[in-house]
DNA sequence: CTGAAAGCGCTTACAG
DNA sequence: CTGAAAGCGCTTACAG
């Protein structure tokens, strides 16, 4: 069975009119209402629905966007992988797809795969990119918008909650809780998220003269993070952990509640960081500090889209507030339930 | 900045050979060492990459695959997306993805679009779809996959998991485990996969002439199926559960322990299904009939792509065989460990 | 092996 | 408003 796809031309040939006219009440341009309505009938007995790879091939815009994604055992990527897609489809735009095979690496060769579909913009979100791919990307005029990442140097557009305050507001919050023996088990600190929330914590500890008794970087790492805690547990008696992410947090909770058979929180105090829908979960009942994913997604497509639409546009960093969400796993600070 | 991608014909004049020349060397066709060369080093210095969409409005094939998903706060499907793109990825395609908006409903809408971008191939995660619409891609020559769903009359090919004799596996380990007072949560009962399994589970007590003494659609909702295990257990007193899938068995685990602080199996043992990763963490630690994903998606992959490179291949249905996978939740079998 | 030419399915000036 | 024509960036017979 030969693949037989409807074409203007054909329709042109129903309807009586020329093929340029069945292209003008496709895109929107000028006809009268008598061409458009035969030309509409045509293509509805015939089943016509434009090509939109042809369409791109002249006017240049492909409506795809390519998706750099990882760590999608981590629930906060596909809520926002499913987020960005719905925006995007109501905005007409579709996401292509990419998945980074060896965790770090080859986000470069990836992106090259991306420029081949001639996708409209990137999001690469929870992912680095080289500062070479940066400067590719810009002189084949293409937007990129690193999604949950930053990057100093490179002049790329960023979407990130804002990491420092929120390491220190956590910094802040197990010390209000009476907390005196704090340790980190980081983010994974080749991450501009894991070292900035590192760093706010470290910024919040030192303003009151502490610092953390024992840290070991996770690396985002559900298993790492949970070996992590045995041996903090081990040697440096904490009495509370504040965990890069919920992702490890949850690994971190199980280690500390299973094998050492702690009590969270009074044994032990511990904080996430993301808010994903697993930390309101009875069963973990994470205190975390909220990524606000809607806001993030919504303001990562306007600034690609805007961008996009008008390639004069500086890139922007945009950093969105979240909050300290309080739940069971940590001891609150005295007066306040 | 204008829009600047360098084309084969830019690369024909710096190479000093013709732009057909230059499509060659990168089509694989056949080209002297020497032009080969040439064009190589032509298209390295000015930084030139074949449009793969120019290409496929020639050649018929985009080497875009639709992938329709919804549910992604189900473990089950991320999972399942990472590995499709990885495996897909491999093998020079990469992956459209639609969302659906609301649930059930507009699968057909989606695939028209997806229609639009001359996709390969389609894979329906999760979803099932008109007849109508089959027929259509049917016309269009368009191979489509349902993962994880099936659907009788169609002619599609689909990739599951056997449900049906994973219920009664199921059924036949809570009686052998001496269960008495059986209920049931289940899948999605619109969804081939949550009748399947109703279906083989009903039939497996039934053959011990036993029958549940419960049962609530959980339509693979958490809060339904938490909501439907309280209800269970003020009416009926159950001994055991068997939850549609683990998504949900999660949140009646919540449920059983937090609000109604039962002993999870003592009281009452619970079993799930898929063996999503999460239902080895030690916080559920679930009993539950896996569906091995990594065999499902090289399933899907492979007929997909069989039918893509030789449309005259009849649609398949593929069953691949799980197993009952026994951890904390539910007590076992006598005489077993 | 290689170049000139036709053509994939569209959009968009250009005349009329 | 409308049609004929050029052209987007490729692939692929067709001659040579």
């Amino acid at each position: 069975m030969a693949r037989t796809r409807i074409t203007s031309q054909q329709v042109a040939q129903r309807a009586g009119v020329s093929q340029s006219a069945v292209s003008r009440v496709f895109s929107g341009a000028s006809a009268s209402e008598t061409t458009a309505q035969r030309v509409r009938a045509a293509a509805a007995e015939l089943g016509y629905r434009p090509n939109v790879l042809a369409r791109s091939l002249i006017t240049g815009r492909s409506r795809i966007i390519g998706l750099v994604v990882a760590y999608l055992e981590n629930q906060f990527y596909p809520d926002a992988l499913e987020r960005l897609s719905n925006v995007l489809q109501a905005r007409g735009y579709h996401i292509l797809i990419f998945t980074l095979s060896d965790r770090d690496g080859d986000a470069d060769k990836v992106i090259e795969e991306m420029l081949d579909y001639q996708v409209d913009g990137i999001i690469a979100a929870s992912v680095s990119m080289s500062d070479g791919l940066a400067v590719q990307c810009a002189a084949a005029d293409i937007p990129i918008v690193l999604f949950n990442r930053g990057q100093d140097d490179a002049g790329l557009s960023e979407v990130t909650s804002d990491n420092v305050a929120g390491g220190q507001r956590i910094a802040g919050f197990l010390l209000a809780g009476g907390h005196r023996r704090i340790a980190h088990i980081s983010g994974w600190q080749e991450s501009s998220t894991g070292r900035d929330r590192t760093r706010g914590f470290h910024a919040g500890l030192a303003a009151a003269g502490q610092r953390v008794v024992a840290e070991i970087d996770g690396k985002y790492r559900r298993d790492i993070a949970a070996d992590a805690a045995m041996q903090i547990w081990r040697t440096a008696r904490p009495d509370a952990i504040f965990v890069g992410n919920d992702h490890m947090a949850f690994g971190v909770l199980d280690a500390l509640r299973g094998p050492l058979g702690l009590n969270v929180p009074d044994d032990v105090s511990v904080v996430g960081y993301d808010d994903v829908a697993m930390a309101a979960w009875p069963a973990y009942d994470l205190t975390t500090l909220r990524q606000p994913s809607g806001r993030m997604v919504e303001a990562t497509v306007a600034t690609l889209l805007a961008r996009i639409e008008n390639p004069d546009l500086a890139p922007e960093k945009i950093r969105i507030e979240g909050a300290l969400i309080q739940r069971g796993s940590a001891r609150k600070p005295k007066g306040q339930q």
